[in-house]
DNA sequence: TTCGTTGCAAATGTTTTGCACCTGA
DNA sequence: TCAGGTGCAAAACATTTGCAACGAA
């Protein structure tokens, strides 16, 4: 097991995702990067993500838009996905731990944990009308 | 709008998809359809599990794993996916339609649907023990 | 000194796309 | 006929990795 060793990138990245809570892709926490350290690559940067990720300090989230998304906050909450613009926002509901129980009954195996994405249309898009296309 | 016409190709791959319950990637659809249509493309069983999937036919599945799942079953159900072997396999559990109208309390906008993925180790991976590394 | 970390660039793996030809309606 | 579909190859993307130099302990 690889001792961790300090890094200014790896506190940078955390710290940076611990004030956002729109769920960044690598290639926004890169760019922002940049601006503090403007020599980071892109590999430290997966690199960390990927490593934090890991080590719990950070989630990784997968939405289906193609690309990941990171979080800050490692309490387990639920997402809500626009289908229009492709945010991903936090959603201030109670995390049913129960329904690992429930799954449990239905599989052959052990269940460990769950993840559930809500879709829809945020307000700002709900007010914007549709684009002919 | 683009009126559908028949093709050979796509219906093979919606046949064989109906087949399973396996959830293959489009790289498993792709080998699968060579058998039968030595030529068939990637870009072709690309461009159809897009279009099956837009059409509502069958339905694409995003596990975490960096590669997209299909399944021909497109009635709403759960998933698990092994975290060990990366198998995702059908839950049979209510859906819970009830927590999208939960969801839509604490949501700013519409709600139209929700995912729910569950993680674990399935039989077969328990009975194997970990290999070290 | 040691070994984890970085920057850079190349490689990898998945999915998309441009284009000329083919085919169903 | 003609718009949609196909095969092929190249491109586009997101992510990973090899390597030599760097830096924390």
């Amino acid at each position: 097991m690889a001792t961790l060793k300090y890094s200014r990138q790896r506190e940078s990245i955390k710290d940076f995702l611990m004030t956002r809570t729109d769920h960044p892709t690598a290639d926004v926490v890169y760019h922002q990067l940049r601006k503090i350290y403007p020599n980071i690559s892109l590999g430290t940067v997966y690199r960390n993500l990927s490593l934090l990720a890991d080590i719990g300090e950070i989630q990784k989230i997968y939405t289906g838009d193609g690309v990941d998304h990171f979080d800050g906050q490692v309490v387990p909450h639920y997402h809500v996905v626009c289908t229009k613009c492709h945010r991903v926002m936090d959603l201030d509901m109670d995390y049913m731990t129960e329904v690992e129980e429930k799954a449990s009954h239905h599989f052959n195996g052990k269940i460990t944990s769950h993840i559930t994405n809500f879709y829809g249309v945020c307000n700002d898009c709900l007010d914007t009308p549709d684009v002919a296309h």
